[in-house]
DNA sequence: GTGTATGCAAACTGTTTGCATGGAC
DNA sequence: GTCCATGCAAACAGTTTGCATACAC
């Protein structure tokens, strides 16, 4: 379920757009799964447009405000971003821990009423898995 | 439910102990709730023992390895600590937002066989809320 | 006496920010 | 022309590490 590259524009929410950010934006289509900012850095590069680390972070803060990235976790001491098509509904992420790859997924959290005396009013989740594709892989052996 | 503390020897596994490190179990037991190695390094250092924070860092290392401590989340940039008698046995901890305390807890996930495509193997999980004592004083409207 | 813990300061990682400049509209 | 995005380098926070010294056993 490959996310479409909407135009850099829109992504930005409607705000001015540099041939950077253009690049940003596309670079950010041609990852599969989550990526690290560094990780994002170095695709826009290879799409011959300089685009320095500060400028990436803070195109980064401004795709994330503007709800066209999210961030999903972490890998190591990095922030992992993905797209999500999830939207501002309550949903959580399943990484494929082989290949990547990001979904969004329901949320499996069932918490009686008062877990252990306390009143859960909010919780962070993250799955870890394989994706299909990786998991025939797996069993195929490879 | 107040966690005891076991003496400063135990729970570095039997290893040598220095008075630092003394100190910085016993600085530890006072807290209550979870807390940052800066957090623990304050309450060491007004125990009337000076110890520098890479000590500090490193007996937190080792309590984390003995399974007398262990991580429980992040506030901020900051690793999150606290004591917990579950053990090796699967669970996760619920926070309180209010005080901090930190209890263990049964795992909440149920997650069908192939969520989504993807074969999960693994999750992280952390739940926030009140515990039943900052209950009452919001109940209260204190 | 041996070996590990300590302290300090320097190194390190990921990320943010100040400031002068260039580009979008 | 006005503002915002850029780039660089310096600043930053939390954490780790190198090395000589001090202490537990």
């Amino acid at each position: 379920v490959p996310i479409p590259c909407d135009d850099a524009r829109r992504a930005f929410g409607d705000a001015r757009v540099s041939s950077q950010r253009r690049a940003i934006v596309e670079a950010a289509c041609t990852l599969r799964g989550a990526f690290t900012v560094e990780e994002l850095t170095e695709a826009t590069r290879s799409r011959d447009v300089s685009a320095g680390t500060a400028t990436v972070y803070r195109a980064v803060g401004a795709l994330e405000a503007s709800g066209w990235l999210e961030q999903v976790g972490k890998r190591g001491e990095s922030a992992l971003y993905a797209r999500c098509d999830a939207g501002s509904r309550h949903h959580h992420h399943v990484v494929c821990e082989r290949c990547g790859r990001v979904e969004a997924t329901e949320c499996p959290v069932r918490v009686s009423p008062a877990d252990g005396g306390f009143v859960v009013t909010r919780h962070e989740v993250t799955l870890y898995g394989l994706c299909p594709a990786c998991m025939q892989h797996h069993e195929q052996g490879a």
